[in-house]
DNA sequence: CATCCGGACAGCTGGATTCA
DNA sequence: TGAATCCAGCTGTCCGGATG
């Protein structure tokens, strides 16, 4: 259930983020500054005020951020001090098989620019794939964020991501894992199942998260 | 000077009501 | 039933004052 503190927690995140205040962010979205004061939150007699999503969408604009940044600041309450910030890699990045984004054990290499909260999370190396392409529409269209974390245990029927050392990167549906390689099943593609060699397999992580 | 607080107000929206 | 109107509630803005 979405709440009226997660909501503001959000903005304040998102206006924290971008080394502003939220009168500071409230300004630069071209709004009043007193929009996302605290004081305006809740009226005298103690009902709360939400903020519009107009507003929402100006401020968002204001500093960047997509709709999905937003909901990964949306929290329980406790946001900006607990939920750990994971790095966000370009889908079309990582696929690139000279792409720098990761080390050899699937952990992303500590250059990467972009970062994303997502509270409840106890995988320290755990990141965020962002879909730059409709490659895997409809199902992660564009703009998804795929939370992926390496520490998750690995099963039969799990969503994966799977880097490989001829092919770049794979996201699928994993059918089966045996010494001698793995199976994978695309996503759009019912019957199209994909072996790969063990030794063309330099890391798998399981999907944990998606954005929709 | 930047930021925040609190009161007042304008404009907008949606629900309720009326009427043809 | 649908259009028109009224009205209450809500959000954003304006303004003056306080604070660090």
């Amino acid at each position: 259930m979405l709440r009226h503190s997660d909501v503001w927690h959000a903005l304040d995140a998102l206006a924290q983020r971008h080394g502003l205040s939220p009168s500071g962010l409230a300004r630069k979205a071209g709004l009043d500054p007193t929009t996302f004061n605290r004081s305006k939150r809740v009226t005298a007699e103690g009902k709360r005020r939400w903020p519009s999503t107009e507003s929402i969408a100006k401020a968002l604009s204001a500093v960047g951020a997509s709709p999905a940044e937003f909901i990964g600041l949306i929290g329980d309450g406790s946001v900006d001090t607990l939920a750990p910030r994971l790095p966000v890699v370009l889908a079309s990045r990582a696929a690139a098989t000279e792409d720098p984004s990761f080390d050899e054990t699937g952990r992303p290499a500590p250059m990467t620019s972009r970062e994303m909260l997502f509270p409840r999370l106890e995988d320290p190396h755990a990141f965020a794939l962002e879909m730059d392409g409709d490659g895997l529409a409809p199902l992660y269209p564009r703009g998804t964020l795929l939370i992926v974390s390496p520490a998750a245990s690995l099963g039969e029927g799990d969503r994966v991501v799977v880097r490989t050392r001829q092919r770049g990167l794979w996201v699928g549906l994993l059918l089966r894992q045996t010494p001698e390689g793995i199976e994978l099943r695309a996503f759009d593609q019912a019957a199209d199942r994909h072996r790969l060699a063990q030794e063309d397999v330099i890391w798998m992580s399981r999907i944990v998260w998606a954005s929709q």
